[in-house]
DNA sequence: CAGGTTACCGGAGAGGTCTCCGTTTCACCA
DNA sequence: TGGTGAAACGGAGACCTCTCCGGTAACCTG
């Protein structure tokens, strides 16, 4: 995932420097070559991938804070609505954070593509789970719903063509979801 | 998407050594570079971008023949299966496909991620439209679902590791979307 | 503070995708 | 049966991802 901060300065230095730099390009373009990043950095490529081994690992990193907000927002949500209202809010906001920041749509795309590295992905699993728990105590969700199955559902909104309309279709596909979760 | 077939013939000669090379590439191998099919064809990288701009567009013209077959289905299956029986196997069958055939996948990945090229994904969209109208009209599904929306989210089926239990998963989610189709 | 280990660095290189454009060749017509 | 213009060819080249390994220098230890 993410070399672990060792003794060397140098090493730590650079790992800096590269989020920063990945931060800029990101916020700049919207995207960029890790090639870009490496030389706006002022690091040989060989470094970069030392430092982030996959492109979505760097990414990780540099989102892990919007991530966390994402994944805190599920029992803010389940405190104040009932839990299907928090389901469906919380699906609402993983679509908007997918639009909104490239680098969240990244990353759910990752781990919904079965990158297995549960490390980073296992949070939104679990928030997830939490939701739905809340939904099958209330009796309004079936139980026995395996969250990561939901998760992989999600990784569609990032096959939406955002403009043409495509607000209106995540938010039907969003439905269609949540409807497959009910219990009959 | 497909260059049309000309007067000159040696680019009808070309467009048919291209579509050979391919076959036997994901034949033998189940993929190959694009580099590769040029080299195997004996023509040059820039005649092979030039018959199919993009790699999905020579995949498509190499399996349009499989592609046909899953259309066709939708109504046999409709012919002596109650309609969400069905819609479900028609559904198994995208996925089997899918597991089997790199070219399916490719183009259903494809027409899902929005490449609008009404072309080749409208008839998917059609045999998704047929099998869902006989559900709604024995009242079982709900109307006015988008059968874009449906493939979209079949969409999901290549996001499924297809080891480690990954039949299962799919089978799992399968279930879901229709649950989400049903009338409630 | 000198010397040795060893983690870390950087970039060359392999292999891909896709574009661009000078060159070649075909089909048509006088 | 040429001659000719448009269409098709092909590969160099720009740019990307990712690996590998010889060189470098930062820490530790005596």
């Amino acid at each position: 995932m993410d070399v672990s901060p060792s003794g060397r300065t140098d090493a730590r230095t650079n790992h800096e420097r590269l989020l920063v730099a990945a931060r800029e390009a990101f916020t700049v373009s919207g995207g960029a070559s890790l090639t870009a990043i490496a030389k706006r950095a002022g690091v040989g490529i060989g470094t970069l991938y030392r430092h982030f081994p996959t492109r979505e690992s760097l990414i990780v990193a540099l989102y892990r804070h919007d991530i966390q907000e994402l994944i805190d927002l599920a029992p803010a949500l389940l405190a104040d609505r009932p839990p299907l209202a928090a389901l469906r809010g919380w699906f609402d906001e993983v679509a908007r954070y997918g639009q909104l920041k490239y680098g969240v749509a990244e990353v759910i795309h990752a781990a919904a593509g079965g990158g297995l590295d549960d490390e980073y992905y296992a949070p939104l699993v679990h928030a997830i789970a939490q939701l739905m728990a809340a939904g099958v105590a209330e009796g309004s969700l079936k139980p026995d719903v395996d969250p990561e199955d939901v998760l992989l559902q999600l990784g569609v909104l990032w096959r939406i063509n955002p403009d043409n309309g495509g607000q209106a279709r995540a938010a039907r596909i969003l439905d269609l979801i949540v409807d497959g979760l009910l219990r009959r």
